[in-house]
DNA sequence: CCGATAACCGACTCACATGTCGGTTGTAAG
DNA sequence: CTTACAACCGACATGTGAGTCGGTTATCGG
């Protein structure tokens, strides 16, 4: 579109690679089983067959297209946090690089995340795989806070805590997109008013520490 | 399974009900592309033709299993949630009933909130409603304790709160699926945690006020 | 200028899944 | 008992989309 390439043969490399961008929208828009490998073909400018000339089948073609943008995505993210700073601050600044990511490259981050397949196993393998390091990545990032908080890592109870972390930030970020007036700022704004503060800072309400431990009676078969 | 129905010919209601009952498992397990109508049929003890019988298409069929489960949820909810009580109380026992829920139908919960399909337009727009409606309540739940926050409910910022809520809720369940050995109450005990009273919680750090309020430099594009 | 390589295309095969239709039989009312 | 309805089934019609194959032509090294 922005290159006035008027459809000329193209080496090998820069086809392979607008069959990836075109992949990539298109994947996002519709999802993997709505959409047509000859969407993706016409949206790249070539036929369908040309395709399957650079990638082997359409599941390689997904893979291929979720690697990449993941390796984009952690790329960008590492090179915007510092290790340093107090913790609230490396928390805005990480949330703050993710929202970042997700308004520059919406594609992107609803093909990473807005998970509308799950259906072939190797896909869903492949997906499991960036989801565990992305936790994992998370998880020591947060190590020193997490253990001042009285949770070991390693803990069940500290995974659950980053999982919550994690998929509420990605819901945010997908709401966001629906919702575009926002800024992003204001959108760091609200996820540390819950993420940091909690929803107890209440004038007059009871004191922080949370109350009794257990609920009167919950019977669930 | 349970009853010995030995292959009898039912009554309308009785098949439909089967139907349905088995639409939800193979559609939670397989996502609603992968599974085919023959399987809802061998799992309902029918040919795939009596599915027909008793419903008009595969995406009827699954709107009515949708709509009837989150009629279920909403039931569920609204029963073990009582207005009184601190707020703390109140947004613990609400955490205690949806994950309760998620506890006994791993598969409705699944095919509620796991959306594995969003192509067909309908379907999405069924399930931007529930949604809508999940959060409309929730966002009237938390209305005092939102305003007490300085948040007015109507406030795009407070939906963004109410956002961050819900799907990080929805992700620790999903995530609890896949670490059955986690108890109700340690997951609400996570939950807890974070959405109430936040990461801040640290002995030596600053004082809970948050920090700086802007960033140092970010710029994106 | 001239092959050889590789980018490109059209047309085909094949598999699979939805929805339909006519017929068959259990069952319950009269 | 019998008759009529409704539950059930087998076979087909249709459409769609993934992946293959042989041929064509641009492009580039020699």
């Amino acid at each position: 579109m922005a290159s006035k390439e008027l459809r000329k043969r193209l080496p090998g490399s820069a086809r392979r690679a607008r069959i990836a961008g075109a992949a990539l929208e298109v994947f996002a828009a519709r999802g993997y089983h709505a959409t047509a490998m000859e969407e993706i073909a016409i949206a790249a400018g070539v036929t369908r067959s040309v395709l399957y000339d650079h990638f082997p089948s359409k599941r390689v073609l997904l893979i291929t297209v979720l690697q990449e943008q993941n390796a984009l995505l952690v790329e960008h993210v590492g090179a915007r946090i510092t290790g340093s700073g107090s913790p609230g601050r490396r928390l805005r600044a990480t949330l703050n690089a993710y929202f970042s990511f997700a308004e520059g490259n919406p594609a992107a981050r609803r093909l990473l995340f807005d998970h509308t397949d799950e259906d072939d196993p190797e896909i869903k393998a492949v997906r499991w795989g960036i989801r565990e390091a992305r936790t994992r990545s998370v998880a020591v990032m947060l190590g020193r806070d997490l253990r001042r908080l009285g949770l070991d890592p390693e803990t069940e109870a500290a995974q659950a805590v980053v999982e919550l972390l994690i998929t509420g930030t990605d819901g945010l970020a997908q709401w966001w997109a629906r919702h575009p007036s926002v800024s992003r700022d204001q959108l760091v704004e609200s996820a540390m008013l819950v993420l940091w503060n909690g929803l107890s800072r209440l004038p007059d309400d009871s004191p922080p520490p949370c109350d009794g431990p257990g609920l009167p009676g919950e019977d669930v078969r």
